[in-house]
DNA sequence: GCGGTTCCGTGCGTCACCGTACATACTCGC
DNA sequence: GCGAGTATGTACGGTGACGCACGGAACCGC
């Protein structure tokens, strides 16, 4: 639970272009405009359980994660939280700051730590305002975050937890491209707004038919298609809905 | 679960500014964008349970409502139904088609008949395309979208069926800016993703605190504190988040 | 190798909501 | 004023998750 550490690097040899563009949004910006933007980034690095941002708090930073993930949770009474999105390096923390909004409605926490580009909201918000692709590029992003939003409001309003917990694996693996990860029952009983217990109950169903293993927080995916199958449409719902062909104006 | 009719007007007179401008993402245009915009826009009128766009399926309009209501429905294996989002005179529907979706996430219905403005799907997407003060509205309102959805998400997980029809029927009140309006236990049934009979015993505890009073879909609220209070503070949040400051570059 | 910490498993009573079925009551059109 | 349709009320067993409490088991540091 602390924050995250400025990155050595940044005092000593200029940020490595290659690093940044590890992001997706960055690698997507035209050349002229990355150029004009690169040098207004940190790089730091980020540990699992740091809170990049506390819901109804200002946000200080913004974040483009490069091999991080980041939970978003959308909180209720402090206690409760449920996850409402998941940023990894095709996405970032903090979009909302872009059109004004100097609160964030949601807690950003490091679900896999790593490395991430982080600039100053306010700086952030003035470079928005002067480059076009860079709101397209946002508002593209913010589309997909709403898709999701969509879908897991629909999801935990009407999936039972065992399918649900196989839906939010399956995500985890899309976005880290690994069929082993570390998560503890007590993260993804936050992330799914259960107990602890339930989550235990459901991932104990899931092992016992074989589609993963886990020990003391590190999991496995044994059977990816099998997963699937445990799930609910949510999964590829989202996944489809991020991956949606182009004909518009970007 | 009829198609929206042409208006009569649309083939009388041009239409009127004056009634398209009563959408105020519209009215937010400048005037030049503004007019160039108006002549591709269809005054339609819908009734309750109209079906604007299914989930899943192309859409082919997109709607500015004017004094009507359409709730945003999210589905989950075609029968259960959990409202996601509620536009009026604020917001439009269809605001994604902008960035390429050709399909939709969400069933689009009528909760409140009345007049919208509409155009093609296509058209708006070029449109968009040479408009960068419309690009700008519409991220800024599918910011406002993601608001509303974030908080049913977390709402709809954490709290009782009581305190989520109360902010129901806020939200319905401010969008509608009266105490009176139609809305039957089944329509919030499936706005609330319950049974119409949780509906039924919520609506009677809410009738016996003396906060509502209720007959044959004929709603009205007798002590909006009351409610408010009953609620769960999910109404207030999303009210902010779609009334905050702008320090951005809109 | 011992103690503390983290992580996982189990048991038990409670509760909000589910699914279904059936009963009433108001309203409208003829 | 009578049937048809719509809207609301009641009842009942079932269940997924809750809250709480405690037991055990693996890992880590000294």
């Amino acid at each position: 639970m602390q924050s995250p550490r400025e990155n050595p690097m940044n005092h000593a040899a200029p940020p490595l272009i290659a690093e940044h563009n590890s992001n997706l949004l960055l690698a997507a910006l035209p050349p002229q405009e990355l150029a004009r933007i690169l040098p207004l980034l940190d790089p730091v690095t980020v540990d699992v359980g740091d809170v990049l941002c506390e819901a109804g708090d200002p946000l200080r930073h913004i974040y483009f994660p490069h091999d991080c993930l980041i939970s978003l949770m959308g909180v209720a009474e402090g206690r409760m939280t449920l996850e409402v999105g998941l940023v990894g390096r095709e996405g970032m923390v903090g979009a909302t700051v872009a059109l004004g909004h100097d609160t964030t409605q949601v807690r950003a926490i490091v679900q896999r730590a790593g490395s991430a580009s982080r600039m100053d909201s306010g700086r952030f918000r003035t470079e928005v305002a002067r480059h076009p692709s860079l709101q397209r590029v946002l508002y593209r992003y913010t589309d997909t975050l709403l898709a999701q939003a969509i879908q897991i409001a629909v999801c935990s309003r009407f999936h039972v937890l065992e399918a649900r917990l196989a839906r939010s694996l399956l995500v985890t693996r899309d976005r880290l491209q690994s069929d082993k990860f570390h998560l503890t029952h007590e993260f993804l009983a936050h992330a799914l707004g259960v107990r602890r217990v339930g989550v235990t109950k459901a991932a104990s169903a899931l092992q016992q038919q074989g589609l993963i293993i886990y020990s003391r927080g590190n999991i496995e995916i044994l059977d990816p298609e099998g997963l699937a199958a445990a799930s609910c449409t949510c999964y590829e719902i989202v996944k489809e809905a991020g991956a949606q062909p182009v004909h518009g104006f970007m």
